[in-house]
DNA sequence: ATAAGTTTGTTAAAAATTTGAAAAAGTTAG
DNA sequence: CTAACTTTTTCAAATTTTTAACAAACTTAT
């Protein structure tokens, strides 16, 4: 059950098996086979036996997946229940969005601070938390040891603060802003979300319809 | 030069190239060679020739790309001159960030009409436009004609509203909502965002560090 | 003008991912 | 309890993607 060797295609469609199970789960379905999953993901089913198989055996021959079981154990595998501190940095338009609208606590994060430069927000509560002066990000950190970081800033500030908060030991990035996070530490880990990316991908292929 | 043969894998790595000669191009850069290139965004220098040639050959043996040729040769190949007229659905947190934040018009898009359920909303002004109501959604789309639509939507009317959208001429969607669109119309595309797929990668990342 | 040095375009090899198919295991009905 | 059926597990083949290598083409300096 190493984890290391599971390929990152694989680990990178989790998430999509989750949210589908969820579905099934509250749907009110006890089992399902990858063919019905199938059915309803686009994936072929060979694919999801082969991606499921990754982590152990879940399924049994001639019955399929208990739904509940397989939903816990990606959740699991995933980590949605840890509680991972979590500091959200830029109150902006897009900051505040997503603390208000992610649920962070589904998904293995805890958000205990939020971070702005702009000394107007200061008081301001999102989501029952205030917003704070950036100023303070280095004493609360060391209060508070954060373990990841949410990045709702321009690109210009990313570099500096991201290179900040691994020295006090910030091991995980979530990161909106248009700077590619690259630490060089193994040992940190960097998801970039790029929407912008996201939205040319769509300008390409609306265009080459 | 025909794009149906490009594979989804080069495609998505097309805005990071154009973002990252943006950068160049701004810091007054001319030439680049894929050596270069290849420091810089940590993609093979092979990778970065190869993936160019699907679209032509842009570079010069001995002297490499030019930086804003290349860049403008992207742009075209992306799209982002387009004005693909755009309405945005659901102007919640999520919906008016979206709006405020991306820069559509650099992209290819032009935004036109944002629209939300919520009557509250109504008149309230976001980049210059007024939230309209979501009955207005119909007559709105047969007098403009918009093309693409960006859902900021809960997953419930998430497949309603894009069957309803399709049948009003939208032919691509940026869909933000948890709900998977999957279209069955080969005349339509669809980017699919997930920020909690993403959010619960990062979970799994941190947690297997 | 020539030679040395770069760097691309292109072809081929390697690696990774996806798909398919058979064998093993379990379920359900009679 | 047995036989027919379902579905996973596992292994192998096919496809796709990435990397490497080399020849052709251009630049630059002498």
């Amino acid at each position: 059950m190493a984890k290391g060797d599971v390929s990152l295609s694989v680990i990178k469609r989790l998430p999509r098996y989750y949210r589908f199970l969820g579905e099934i789960k509250r749907a009110g379905i006890q089992r399902v086979s990858s063919g019905e999953l199938s059915k309803k993901m686009g994936f072929t089913a060979s694919q999801i036996r082969q991606d499921l198989n990754c982590f152990g055996g879940f399924g049994q021959q001639g019955y399929g997946y208990n739904v509940e079981q397989l939903y816990d154990e990606i959740g699991k595998i995933l980590g949605v229940h840890q509680k991972a501190k979590t500091v959200l940095i830029g109150a902006g338009n897009l900051g505040r969005a997503v603390a208000a609208h992610m649920s962070f606590e589904e998904r293995g994060f805890n958000l205990i601070g939020i971070f702005d430069k702009n000394e107007a927000l200061a008081g301001q509560l999102v989501r029952n938390l205030p917003i704070r002066h950036i100023d303070g990000l280095y004493d609360f950190c060391r209060d508070n040891s954060p373990t990841v970081a949410v990045l709702c800033i321009p690109s210009e500030s990313a570099k500096e603060i991201t290179d900040e908060l691994v020295k006090l030991g910030v091991k995980g990035f979530w990161n909106f802003s248009h700077y590619d996070i690259a630490v060089n530490h193994p040992e940190v880990a960097v998801e970039n979300v790029h929407l912008s990316d996201s939205l040319m991908t769509l300008s390409f292929h609306v265009n080459n319809l």
